[in-house]
DNA sequence: CTGAAAGCGCTTACAG
DNA sequence: CTGAAAGCGCTTACAG
């Protein structure tokens, strides 16, 4: 005789002589059991180290256990620390995480035809994506709870978690204004898409803001790829001007990276003769000794994690709306100091 | 009239006139549909953009259409690129990811009794973690295919796909010692675990090994965490002592770019007073003109996804057991240079 | 090649 | 408080 691989309900029910209807009622902590009957069935499912079946509980209408978490990319510093933070908050209540990543257009193109993950999830994050209207239309086709995260403010009212980029670019650019710069310039970064990025724009409108605020004028923007070697690229068309700014504010740190290295490269030397500064405040923006704004990722994506978590437990009910906005910081490094 | 919340395989049926048999064989590739039903039953899926319910699939036997995947962490380079290659090919061929990450020994202890990929996954991609006996045993009990990533070699004939971590250490050490060097220390990271990490170990006998036949003894080695930090420690070490050496062999990158900050904070320049090198190629060594030896960490990903997506489609009976070894390449850039 | 039917292991009205 | 029964959406022998 073949023993049976797993135990299932039905066992635990014969085991503690009662019907599986008893079993499922009492190991999920539903009301309608006594106590006497609750406690032979606990330690009837305990002995037999019973686990439910998470594919007939969810096909009898119970929960998937499983959140999906959109992501452009994973292979990026921002992306991956929100996702250890979302991952952190759904190990400690025992939810699974289904991942899905976007590197591509046609990845995106698909995933958002085929909604692969239609039917597998209870709730879903997604995380600095830019949605067209049609994209918008088909997460809500999923049917269930959404939490975004940063870049992308949802209309109307769901739930958000983020920073505030307009703020953001402007203290990098007040600092800069504070210790003395009035010839600034910004290597902005756009993404290939056709989407207006939100956090792109609220980057570029706080710079545009502050400098008017100055009373300063039609600054040198530069337009590049958000990447290490866009802000490579930015520094090097700055560098093609007949005259350098004392200072330039990029987009991010990357961005800033890319334009360190180039003047390393060209042999200008930061801050004597520019100063550099950044947002986020990537690991790698301390080893190289820049000046950025800082942004918490982290919490970010604990934050997101326990929003949907909550619109779970609350039966998916309770759309709180809630806009969460995530202070910001001026970290002051090696990388800007007064002109001259 | 409420609209049907999910389209399901009795609509994809009516919808192109045939069984729900017929679909579900169609569906899977399965032999035994018609050359002209089939592709009636793919287009009417795809009209109605179906997605098979892996809860009522792998309730009746069938597969779940997910691979767990186990990585250490996911907030740092080398893992988050590896999960990035393995995304990747699970997109291409539509297989859902459930990531689980094991931050903190509690974590890991909970994934490792608790079990939470049991029934729910058609195989596991581990990555970079070594593993106890009781912990192999208990990933054996998934009783589904699986591949390791990195780091650790298992025993018998499993499928592991990784470097050569000691052939990694001797290139980079091959390098000092080519360029001149004779008095090379080693910054050595080792994991806060009490398992013997197989990385550690063959990087750390490499270095002893060529610097041995070089005919050099005893040099000296400081062990640290993994981490930034511990470089930056490790290099503290190395300053204190009365004679610095004239080259340094980092354990990694990120031992080295901690490393390389020390010595811009003390003053000490490179290459010219000491040369450093790593072993990765994270992206940040670029940037910071560190000479390292680069690993594939993308390829590791993609060809693990490969490998366990093989082991699925012949029905799990074929364990290659095949050991994939990618090779390791020298990076020279600045940070590496004949002493005086 | 095709379909009717049993069954996977649960949850949930519906009765008692 | 308790149980019999329907049903969730599939896969897979079993017949035709």
């Amino acid at each position: 005789m073949i023993p049976k691989q797993t135990v299932n309900m039905t066992d635990v029910a014969r085991h503690s002589g009662v019907s599986i209807a008893s079993v499922s009622r009492a190991l999920r902590g539903e009301p309608g059991v006594s106590l006497v009957t609750r406690d032979r069935i606990l330690s009837a499912a305990r002995e037999l180290s019973y686990v439910v079946s998470p594919e007939a509980s969810r096909l009898s209408g119970g929960a998937t256990g499983r959140v999906g978490v959109v992501v452009p990319r994973i292979d990026a510093w921002f992306y991956s620390t929100v996702l250890a933070g979302i991952a952190d908050e759904f190990d400690t209540v025992g939810v699974d995480l289904v991942l899905c990543t976007l590197p591509d257009s046609a990845a995106r193109h698909r995933f958002f035809e085929a909604l692969p993950l239609r039917r597998k999830v209870d709730a879903v994050v997604v995380v600095s994506l830019p949605l067209t209207s049609r994209e918008r239309t088909r997460i809500d086709q999923l049917n269930v709870p959404t939490v975004f995260v940063g870049g992308h403010h949802p209309d109307g009212n769901r739930s958000w978690i983020g920073i505030d980029d307009e703020l953001a670019a402007r203290q990098a650019v007040g600092h800069l204004l504070h210790i003395g710069h009035r010839d600034i310039a910004m290597i902005q970064a756009a993404d290939d898409t056709d989407i207006p990025w939100a956090t792109d724009q609220a980057r570029i409108s706080g710079f545009h803001h502050q400098m008017r605020e100055a009373g300063l004028h039609d600054p040198t923007v530069v337009t590049v790829k958000w990447s290490i070697e866009g802000g490579s690229r930015g520094m090097e068309m700055l560098l093609s001007n007949s005259r350098l700014p004392t200072a330039v504010f990029c987009h991010s740190d990357e961005i800033a990276l890319g334009a360190l290295r180039t003047l390393r490269r060209a042999g200008v030397s930061v801050p004597q003769q520019i100063s550099i500064i950044g947002v986020d405040d990537h690991p790698s923006a301390e080893l190289t000794d820049l000046t950025t704004v800082a942004q918490p990722v982290r919490d970010q994506g604990q934050i997101a994690a326990r929003k949907v978590l909550r619109q779970l437990t609350t039966d998916g009910v309770e759309n709180d709306g809630a806009m969460t906005t995530l202070p910001t910081r001026l970290v002051i490094r090696g990388s800007t100091a007064s002109p001259h």
